[in-house]
DNA sequence: CTCCAATCGCAACTTTTGTAGCATTAAGCT
DNA sequence: AGCTTAATGCTACAAAAGTTGCGATTGGAG
């Protein structure tokens, strides 16, 4: 990707990634401009302009790291639990105060920019990919159909916390999070999420 | 609200309202101008710019008219297939080449600007309050719990279909609207939505 | 060490977006 | 019909966003 990786390029790409997740944090997605990164990061409005493009660039290169980052996958042993823990994580993560408008961003550039959305799809199908494996686990364990869809599972797990947030905007609760999990884990067993399902 | 509701204020509102609309589904919300929406309208710029005050003004006032629009809730007489028919309604609303472009402009305002947000926030109460009627006959039927949460059905019925649309940005296939509302219809059956379990 | 190409900084410029002051129009009232 | 005034149209302006051309810097190869 980079012709010159080590060296002066590296340092500016730093800079202005450092300073576009500190911008995000403090001034949320709509405050945050081309202008305000380049003089955070110290690097000239130009070269920004000419790296990244626009606003919605800078946070699509912001998820490529994002993505990077391990998820902890809690096994508790229980279905119902381990989906529990995983939608409370997501709610808890936007509840925080730093990483909050910063995850908020990202949904929000994706929606008006298509190189962002692009990102966060591959940022989410790796998320759900690695979060199936609380479903594996329930299959093993005989608690759902064997053919579930482990990834569908985790999408209406999630989804009315995304919901809320961001197409409602209704505030959510941990108790509306235990409440999807519950409902995702409950229709799992049911039997409504199996891949077989999907070529009657 | 208007002090002049007949007459010229009256049809440049109509105007802008039209080309707003006109606009939105031909160029979506990225798209959307003041500076277009005053030349098509053929009201003057700085008229638009003094009653509604910016792109987010429009999709505001333009959210409201939506929201008078009354809605056709199903009743088959079975609440799995209501459901179905509700979510279908919705994901087949934003396949459409017209209504979807003018649809996703509003979420896509609303995640932006705190007005939009807020008429959005009022409009899905007003649905979810709607659309619960479905949850209210099954109850009558027994289909399901009586202290099912209607509101909370719906939300987790469609919420799969918006989070696929605006967050993951995967397609939504007729089948996936089917699947998310029989997981729904199969939580809500198990008793896992019902209002007690607000406050345990 | 020297050269070369990629990258960056800089300043000037263009385009887009939004605002202010004032003249003009027409709705509603008598 | 004539009067009053809210609302609009118009021009000019101000601010922000984004672009261009060129010279300066620097990382890496020979």
């Amino acid at each position: 990707m980079e012709q010159r990786p080590g060296g002066r390029s590296a340092r500016v790409r730093d800079a202005v990634r450092q300073a576009t997740l500190t911008e995000l944090a403090e001034h949320g997605y709509s405050g945050l401009t081309v202008e305000n990164v380049a003089i955070r990061s110290g690097v000239h409005k130009t070269t920004v302009y000419r790296r990244w493009g626009s606003v919605e660039g800078l946070i699509a290169d912001a998820l490529e790291l994002a993505r990077e980052e391990p998820w902890p996958i809690p096994d508790t042993g229980s279905f119902q639990d381990d989906l529990r823990e995983i939608v409370r994580l997501v709610q808890g993560g936007f509840a925080d105060p730093v990483a909050g408008p910063i995850s908020a961003a990202f949904v929000t550039a994706a929606v008006q920019n298509g190189d962002a959305a692009r990102s966060l799809h591959d940022f989410f199908m790796a998320r759900h990919e690695q979060a199936a494996e609380v479903v594996r686990r329930a299959v093993e364990r005989g608690e759902v159909p064997a053919d579930t869809d482990g990834a569908d599972v985790i999408r209406m797990a999630v989804a009315p916390v995304y919901y809320r947030l961001f197409v409602t905007h209704e505030p959510v609760t941990e108790r509306d999070a235990v409440r999807a999990a519950d409902a995702a884990a409950a229709a799992a067993r049911a039997g409504v999420v199996q891949c077989s399902g999907r070529r009657p």
